[in-house]
DNA sequence: ATGTCTGCAAATCCTTTGCATTTTA
DNA sequence: TAAAATGCAAAGGATTTGCAGACAT
């Protein structure tokens, strides 16, 4: 179900920011305390992932920074690091390409994104079966879904010993 | 939640093809009806993914077949025809790479996947909030889950003219 | 000062494309 | 035999890596 929320956003509550206490802030705290340092690429990178709000690609969030604020390797690197310390979550859609979204207070949410333009929409609270129904009364026609779970199978749980999860990239959390 | 269903497989349903009327055959017939031709090395494919069941990379599926029976640059051209016609699905998982599934009854289901062993298990029935619990209940730890809607906004139904989707690639369908 | 991060270039990996040859219908 | 599919090689695009220099702490 789409969540209800005090913004008047489509589809339901958006992270509103600006009475977050400084997202900004909040990401750098998260890179001191883990010993990593506050560069400029790294604030101009953070800084571009909480205006997009939603998940963007790599190449489209090197466009964003201001003129050339940091290399395209740049950007690769430090969203594997946010990516790591889980200040970003990736997130695979239909292309198979992962864009990344800034997830500053670990909000499980979901996306509705258009087939056509490709454009992502957050879709709060828990998925139900009726979200396609909703999202039909919205507007969106050719609904449909991709719904995987993660977890540890019991088998993997036995040999601690040799546990190396794969690279499980906080998808969806 | 997950399907109750004849087999005895821990997490539900697995179609059994062994009474499904020659799986093989269908696929053949499949491509045939589309104008497309029953070739060694489309057969030797189709037969690999139904003996995999479950979502496969292309390179597994590559190793899978007997000695060299076609090059990988055939894998990946029998696989896009074989999902553009539908035969075959696509599945996004947490490495971001896809794997492609055997489809030949468009079935809608899930998949629960091992965050250490990478394992793939099939999950029938709509999803329901209840699944994560449920899958704890069946000794998997660290449960989260993916859900990502697909259709096609309001605003791209009114450009009719330039409309041309995103290679939408039939995921979860 | 010094260990981390960045830029640039090159390497690597996965996927696609071109074209001559083989194969299916 | 004629169109379609394949194999091989090479192109393409995205991501990663190596290393010297720049920058935070």
């Amino acid at each position: 179900m789409i969540a209800s929320s005090p913004s008047n956003h489509p589809l339901g509550a958006v992270t509103d920011f600006s009475r977050a206490g400084r997202p900004l802030d909040l990401a750098c705290a998260r890179l001191k305390s883990a010993g990593l340092r506050i560069t400029q690429p790294r604030v101009a990178i953070i800084e571009a992932l909480i205006r997009r709000e939603h998940p963007v690609s790599i190449e489209q969030l090197h466009h964003d920074l201001a003129n050339d604020a940091c290399d395209l390797v740049t950007v690769y690197r430090c969203l594997a690091v946010f990516e790591e310390l889980g200040l970003v979550r990736r997130c695979f859609f239909h292309n198979g390409t992962g864009l990344y979204e800034i997830n500053l207070n670990d909000s499980h949410h979901h996306h509705i994104v258009c087939k056509s333009c490709g454009k992502v929409e957050r879709i709060d609270a828990s998925f139900t079966e009726n979200t396609e129904r909703i999202l039909r009364e919205r507007g969106y026609e050719q609904v449909t879904h991709l719904v995987e779970f993660f977890g540890v199978c019991p088998a993997c749980q036995k040999k601690t010993a040799e546990f190396s999860p794969l690279p499980a990239a906080s998808i969806t959390r």
